[in-house]
DNA sequence: AACAGCAACCAAAACGTTTTGGAGGATTTT
DNA sequence: AAAATCCTCCAAAACGTTTTGGTTGCTGTT
């Protein structure tokens, strides 16, 4: 592999003239430029970025970590649309992206913040991090510049995006008690995470504002999981028969509500009134299609790169960045019977 | 940020002495090694993998080429998939990955195996790369050893791991053919996939397995899109109404020629018996469920990566991986009337 | 003729590691 | 008692850049 060096030797100037001929700099003679450039032309000369972010402490490398880059969200495409995000908008920006992942086995090993460190990465984007997860104490702790998706810290180096969550789940809601819905469960996601709070919280808000007592029983938790939420659901629908509408935290649970219903031989949506949140994918293949809040996934890692990378060149940015979403109606909500 | 030589100075060793013992050699006294080792853990020392990687020219990075790392790819899990695989085999073994994707705008300014070099990676994936992409050739001329996916080229630094696509095709087709249908389009993807190739094949062999004659205007190209997919369905199934069952080269164009049906009145499966492959999550979820191929795309990237760090640990590897795949049979299939 | 100013170049240090080739002293072997 | 061996340690070079703080020689000004 050519270096500064060969290229110097072949040009016979010093590696000095030749990095600032290469780099741009104006003290060097054009001419001299333009020969230093095909002789590195010509040897096929690609500088090493690794000696250079060595020098310049920069390595211009965000690094990207996801709680789990596994199988199990496989099914809703969250994380691989906000990586697609993430990826456009740093690529846009001269910054690659690394992947840590964490897997059990070296996440015992090594924690993300000596990950970093190692790697000397600039910054750090955070997806799919449970609230409890003690890495990312860790991670806010270190001096890591780093942006949060879907948990809600701000602070001199921690920012975060995420959409409106309370917002989104009481226009879904909204949605059912116009259709004149009142009994009305949620069935919620684990409390790890900020959106569960978040989206109990509108749907509270929204049985405020249209005078339906909150009652407690009607929280469900179906832990993000579509399994867990069909068993749920389907004995909650077994002894609630008064229940006509359900409001889920996820669409991977709506799908599960949706076969504890159909294995119940209750109708949605004549029956039961069914809305999810993500707006992924198979949400409108399933049948009927599910009504649902959009969230545009692909918006937030573009946000969430840009923010982290605002911070990293020092522009002044707001570290709080909350993104709209929309209801979607399809077709498992109708009015009650 | 504590480096080497703040532990040196602190253990009033040098540096060498420093590494080394960080380094669990032999020559150090254990009980300077724990001296340095407490040291280091109370300056809350990680090594410098940058300079690491300086010096011994290694970097424990496989670099990551995914053609489209972008939203039109996101119906289908594939990528994600295999991503998800490729992390969990490098992680094992210690290696990173930094992910390149070729945006257009930075494509131009920087070839792939540029950015390679730049970025020192050992090696490369490559990931839905069309067989004329002139990247290909570059990063297959180049010496860095490089495992392509479902592209079948062989070399002293390139291997590949992709599935048996002749025979899940032929399996696809003489399911088809075992149900009683004379009559059997392709709906094939683009020609630029060595996939493509390989499905046509097994389509042209089960045909003469069951002494059909091969009809070229059987063969439709549906460019692996969904909407092109549905529209040249279309118009096929209005000019051929006696094909009783289309082959589909991927689970969205059979999505697409599974509408392109509906909208022309004709029921599936009962009047056209249709079957994909993939068996992308969607299959399961649609009406009628997709009869369709299976890949374990997982095991894809899992053995790719492990193929690529066989081959960069110089442990003989064959550098041909073929993996099974197998006939899912759902509801889109049934005798012809 | 002396000087300032400028264009074009360069030597050396620095970044944080690993590795090489010893060195010094203690211990064991002859 | 000398020689050999072992244990522990270290100075310096190396990796490929960038940056700092110059120097050299030329042009034009006084």
């Amino acid at each position: 592999m050519a270096t500064i060096k060969d290229i110097a030797k072949a040009a016979g100037v010093s590696v000095t003239t030749v990095s600032r001929a290469l780099n741009g700099y104006n003290d060097v003679n054009e001419k001299t430029r333009a020969k230093i450039k095909s002789i590195a032309e010509e040897l096929n000369y690609s500088p090493n970025a690794v000696a250079r972010s060595l020098v310049k402490s920069k390595t211009e490398t965000i690094g990207l970590l996801v709680s789990e880059l596994s199988l199990s969200g496989a099914k809703d495409m969250f994380t691989y649309e906000i990586m697609c995000g993430i990826n456009d908008s740093s690529s846009e920006k001269g910054y690659d992206l690394i992947l840590f992942s964490t897997n059990s086995a070296k996440q015992k090993a090594k924690s993300y913040s000596q990950l970093c460190r190692e790697r000397q990465v600039e910054g750090v984007i955070m997806q799919g991090i449970k609230i409890d997860d003690p890495y990312l104490k860790e991670v806010i702790d270190s001096n890591i510049p780093c942006v949060l998706i879907d948990v809600e810290i701000e602070g001199e180096n921690v920012g975060f995006v995420s959409t409106d969550n309370v917002f989104g789940a009481q226009m879904a809601v909204k949605h059912l008690t116009n259709l004149g819905h009142r009994n009305i469960a949620i069935m919620n996601g684990h409390n790890q995470a900020v959106v569960s709070q978040k989206r109990l919280q509108g749907y509270k808000k929204q049985l405020e504002e249209a005078s339906i007592p909150f009652q407690d029983e009607y929280v469900l938790n179906g832990e993000f999981l579509e399994e867990k939420a069909e068993k749920v659901a389907y004995s909650f629908l077994n002894e609630h028969p008064e229940v006509t509408a359900i409001f889920c935290a996820s669409d991977l649970m709506a799908l599960g509500v949706m076969n504890a219903a159909k294995r119940q031989g209750i109708a949605v949506p004549e029956e039961l009134s069914i809305v999810g949140y993500d707006n992924i994918t198979l949400a409108e293949y399933v049948q009927p299609q599910l009504s649902t809040v959009e969230q545009n996934k692909y918006q937030i890692g573009f946000k969430a790169a840009k923010l982290l990378i605002d911070m990293l060149e020092g522009n002044k940015a707001n570290r709080k960045v909350i993104l709209d979403n929309q209801l979607i109606i399809r077709n498992t909500t109708a009015e009650p019977k």
